[in-house]
DNA sequence: TAAGATTATGGGTAGTTGTGGGTAATTTCC
DNA sequence: GGAAATTACCCACAACTACCCATAATCTTA
């Protein structure tokens, strides 16, 4: 049962094959709308991860980026980092995506894969670290993150 | 009968099977509204037990989600709590839903599962937990619901 | 009270999904 | 320009899930 287009929720456990390729949940896959023609982008996370945009939503990213001054060195910085490891990738006939030695060196991926929805986007882990950055999330301020709860759920 | 759409109450006993399945208490699937499409999303509830929600309540929940920018750690982290356990679930012919085996640990069921009505969204309880849960809230402060008092009416 | 309808629970099956590997086309480099 | 390496595309199998049917218990209604 696919929600919205465009829209990804669930967390699902794959692995990386020999040739770094993931499997994209078939419910993602389903999710994504016409236009996508099948891509995805593929990028940096904030986090130590990957993160795969629709392509549509990565267009509006790149939009977004447009409008930053490279008079701001901030600015230039945030782009260029955005930028720089940013890379299309259709899915197969299987529905996997081949990602880049760079990225899987980043996100320091392995044999093992956590694909997380994050809404808008989704994330690739490797599990391990996960485990890790969800322990170090219990040092978040809490006052803050109730606030936030109370904005959101219903 | 059927007080309003959407609106779930009362409390339920109902067994899960060895497919991961519970009943939907029929009343409560009566008082679904079309646009749901027979359709519920479950997740983790702020208490050890899994939150039901109907499709267009969750939606509305997304759309808040949405408006989070991924550039904060705080909104990053809860987005993927929230919406890393959430998955929709249509019920079958016979009015049952599917639990993912995450939801099912998180909430420590096995073979008995108690479905509470909460007005906006159900909760799916183990018994066993659900007593537990009881006795602590007898413990609560009774000047929060003396603050409680001024925002309900009872 | 009896018959019919609805509800709760169990299990079977066909289609889908995830994963591995193979081959042809393309690119890279000497 | 040709060999080597890389990439894109294809096939096959095993595991799983969604959908279907069956049965027993319960509720409804005449």
């Amino acid at each position: 049962m696919t929600l919205t287009n465009n829209t990804f929720i669930g967390e699902y456990a794959y692995s990386l094959d020999s040739k770094g390729r993931v499997n994209i949940p078939a419910k993602f896959r389903q999710a994504l709308s016409e236009d996508n023609e099948n891509t995805f982008v593929i990028a940096r996370g904030m986090d130590p991860c990957i993160w795969v945009y629709p392509l549509s939503q990565w267009k509006e990213i790149e939009t977004n980026l447009r409008s930053l001054s490279s008079l701001s060195k901030i600015h230039r910085t945030f782009v260029r980092n955005t930028a720089r490891y940013a890379s299309p990738s259709t899915y197969d006939k299987q529905g996997r995506i081949t990602l880049t030695p760079s990225l899987i060196e980043y996100a320091g991926l392995e044999k093992d894969a956590l694909i997380i929805g994050m809404v808008n986007k989704m994330e690739i882990w490797n599990p391990v670290q996960m485990d890790k950055t969800d322990k170090e999330t219990i040092k978040i301020d809490p006052a803050a993150y109730d606030e936030l709860a109370e904005k959101i759920i219903l």
